[in-house]
RNA sequence: GCGCCCGUAGCUCAAUUGGAUAGAGUAUCUGACUUCGAAUCAGAGGGUUAUGGGUUCGAGUCCCGUCGGGCGUACCA
């Protein structure tokens, strides 16, 4: 709201100017507060414009503005950078403007109902979903929250690669152990089978349901029953660790589902068409390398089964036909060679691919006792989400994986997460919450009542330390609109725990309460029932819960 | 070899997406509870942003090279 009050004050003196102007400038809040509450660099970014070096244009624009009853001071440092003081009036005015929002402060039409797809966590249905998948299920749900808080239309789909030979390998797999469970010798475990203990489970519901009942069944019969069943529980499985972990799915897709409905040969007529397969060594392949891939990749293999591929991207076509605007998918760090492919493709259906983005979560590294732990689904060596959210609760994980930048590769130490997770950020952020919702307390206690409140009662808010609080949670919008652009809900995470940071300071310097001064309690409980809203706003969109007391 | 990603304090990570003197936590050291919650706060030390160039008013951020690390480079998914 301040910005936007100076951003149309320097567009006016621009006008005034009468040059052709450049209106990308930016209005930030400076690093350093010597340089005044807001700082723009109109003059730099206009110089060449304005055919005046950018201090001398600064120097006109500065004598324009300082006629102004929104700025209490205008000076220029540096190369040209215009800085501006703001009259706390105007702050408190904001703050009210805030307060007057309630619980949608923050929420804007910035993304104007545009519908986006967010595909996420699309884990195989071999197991239980892992700390990877962990990652994966935080950021793609919280940018869900940020991008429908920001006026878009964004759902969650999970892709279930339901078909292939992975599952065939998860049916065999689940076959050797239920007949372990029925004493038979199997020997030794195959090392391309699936190891998790988690099917020595499910051959035990198998065996207490069914008996030793499939065992004289047709084989084909009963790897198809043992497939379906496998499937079934392990949906199930992934259903309920996301539930713990607060995220629900909105849409999902079943790989062999679309195969029924006869997606392959769909995608492979709509290639065929589009002139650019070829067959080779008995196989079919797609001429992507003269789209962008760096070679060509099959569609059809020469025992006449179709690749992965094939129905992937028919799934992607029907995110278009869905009449998505804006298609996210969410991939780890092992598929980013697939991407030009996947363009490629849509490229040739003639679709529009610069829709797609494509955001690759960097791998997550396991450590236990300082030492790397490789993860690996058949191996049967990971660390389940469900284990996870057991040692480190479901807010400390998901403020983790939110916390840092989608690129970055990320180290998770296992024994630390366990032992020390008191010292978790979460809790510093969640602290700052309970503490007011402490004084909140107290204050009633001692009869001190703030009731509704007003603009008056918000200009007992005069300090620095008070104004620094009021800029920052200004700033929420913006960054939340800015989140939804830029696809990094990390920054979310870093805001609200600088908010809390900026809360605690405060505490500890100022008395909220005074009895000697009912009139500046009341404004000041009136001040942290906001700053405790704008962390509890902060906290939903991450899923993360606001405990009174800690 | 080729392609993509990453490299910031001892460690784990930030840095308003190109802005001014690169910041937090942790670890080390020093202080602050008879008090609205010390899961907190104040302070000290810790950096040639891997490295060499370039682009411009201005680079941790963009471009090129080099060195490290990860991943990919399947008629697997």
């Amino acid at each position: 709201m301040v910005k936007l009050k100076i951003y149309k004050k320097i567009i006016s003196v621009l006008d005034d100017l009468g040059f052709e102007y450049n209106d990308s400038f930016s209005i930030e809040l400076p690093n350093n507060k010597k340089f005044g509450d807001y700082s723009s660099n109109v003059a730099m970014v206009n110089s060449k414009n304005s055919k005046m070096n950018p201090r001398k244009l600064a120097e006109t624009m500065k004598k324009r503005l300082e006629k102004n009853d929104i700025f209490s001071e205008v000076t220029i440092a540096g190369p040209g950078f215009l800085n501006f003081k703001i009259s706390h009036r105007l702050f408190q005015k904001a703050l009210y403007d805030i307060e007057k929002q309630k619980e949608h402060y923050g929420r804007t039409d910035y993304g104007k109902g545009k519908k986006i797809l967010i595909e996420f966590i699309s884990a195989n249905p071999t197991g239980p979903l892992n700390i990877v998948s962990a990652r994966a299920a935080s950021y793609g749900d919280t940018l869900y929250r940020i991008m429908k808080y920001t006026g878009y239309q964004p759902m969650r789909e999970f892709y279930i690669n339901d078909a292939g030979n992975q599952v065939d390998i998860l049916a065999e797999s689940l076959e050797l152990r239920y007949r372990e469970k029925l004493g038979e010798s199997i020997g030794e475990f195959p090392l391309d089978a699936y190891h998790g203990d988690y099917l020595k489970d499910l051959a035990q519901e198998l065996v207490d349901a069914e008996g030793s009942k499939l065992i004289h069944f047709s084989e084909k019969g009963r790897l198809s029953k043992l497939k379906n069943f496998a499937l079934t529980r392990m949906h199930e499985i992934q259903t309920n660790s996301l539930d713990k972990f607060g995220v629900k799915i909105d849409s999902w897709i079943s790989e062999k589902t679309l195969r029924k409905q006869g997606i392959v040969e769909e995608v492979m007529s709509y290639l065929t068409e589009a002139n650019v397969t070829y067959e080779k060594d008995e196989a079919i392949w797609f001429e992507s390398s003269k789209i962008g891939d760096e070679k060509d990749r099959v569609l059809m293999k020469a025992d006449g089964t179709f690749t992965y591929f094939v129905p992937d991207i028919g799934y992607h076509i029907t995110k278009f036909q869905r009449g998505f605007e804006k298609l996210i998918d969410v991939l780890g760090p092992d598929h980013h060679g697939y991407i030009a492919r996947l363009k490629a493709s849509i490229e040739a259906l003639k679709y529009d691919s610069s829709k797609l983005d494509i955001v690759i979560l960097q791998q997550v590294n396991l450590f236990e006792n300082g030492e790397q732990v490789k993860m690996s689904k058949r191996s049967g060596k990971f660390i389940t989400m469900d284990e996870l959210i057991a040692d480190v609760g479901k807010d400390a994980a998901r403020y983790f994986f939110i916390s840092r930048k989608s690129s970055s590769h990320l180290n998770f130490d296992l024994e630390l997460a366990r032992k020390k997770s008191a010292e978790n950020p979460v809790y510093y952020i969640q602290y700052a919450y309970a503490r007011i919702s402490s004084i909140l307390k107290k204050a009633k206690k001692e009869k001190i009542k703030i009731g509704k409140i007003s603009l008056s009662v918000l200009e007992g808010l005069n300090n620095d330390d008070e104004i620094e609080i009021i800029k920052k949670m200004l700033e929420l919008p913006n960054l939340l609109n800015s989140i939804s652009e830029s696809l990094e809900p990390s920054r979310l995470a870093t805001y609200v725990y600088e908010l809390a940071a900026e809360f605690h300071k405060y505490y500890q310097k100022y008395s909220i309460i005074d009895s000697e001064n009912i009139e500046l309690s009341k404004s000041r409980l009136a001040f942290i029932t906001i700053i405790q809203r704008v962390i509890k706003i902060c906290l939903n969109l991450m899923a993360i819960s606001t405990p009174e007391k800690m």
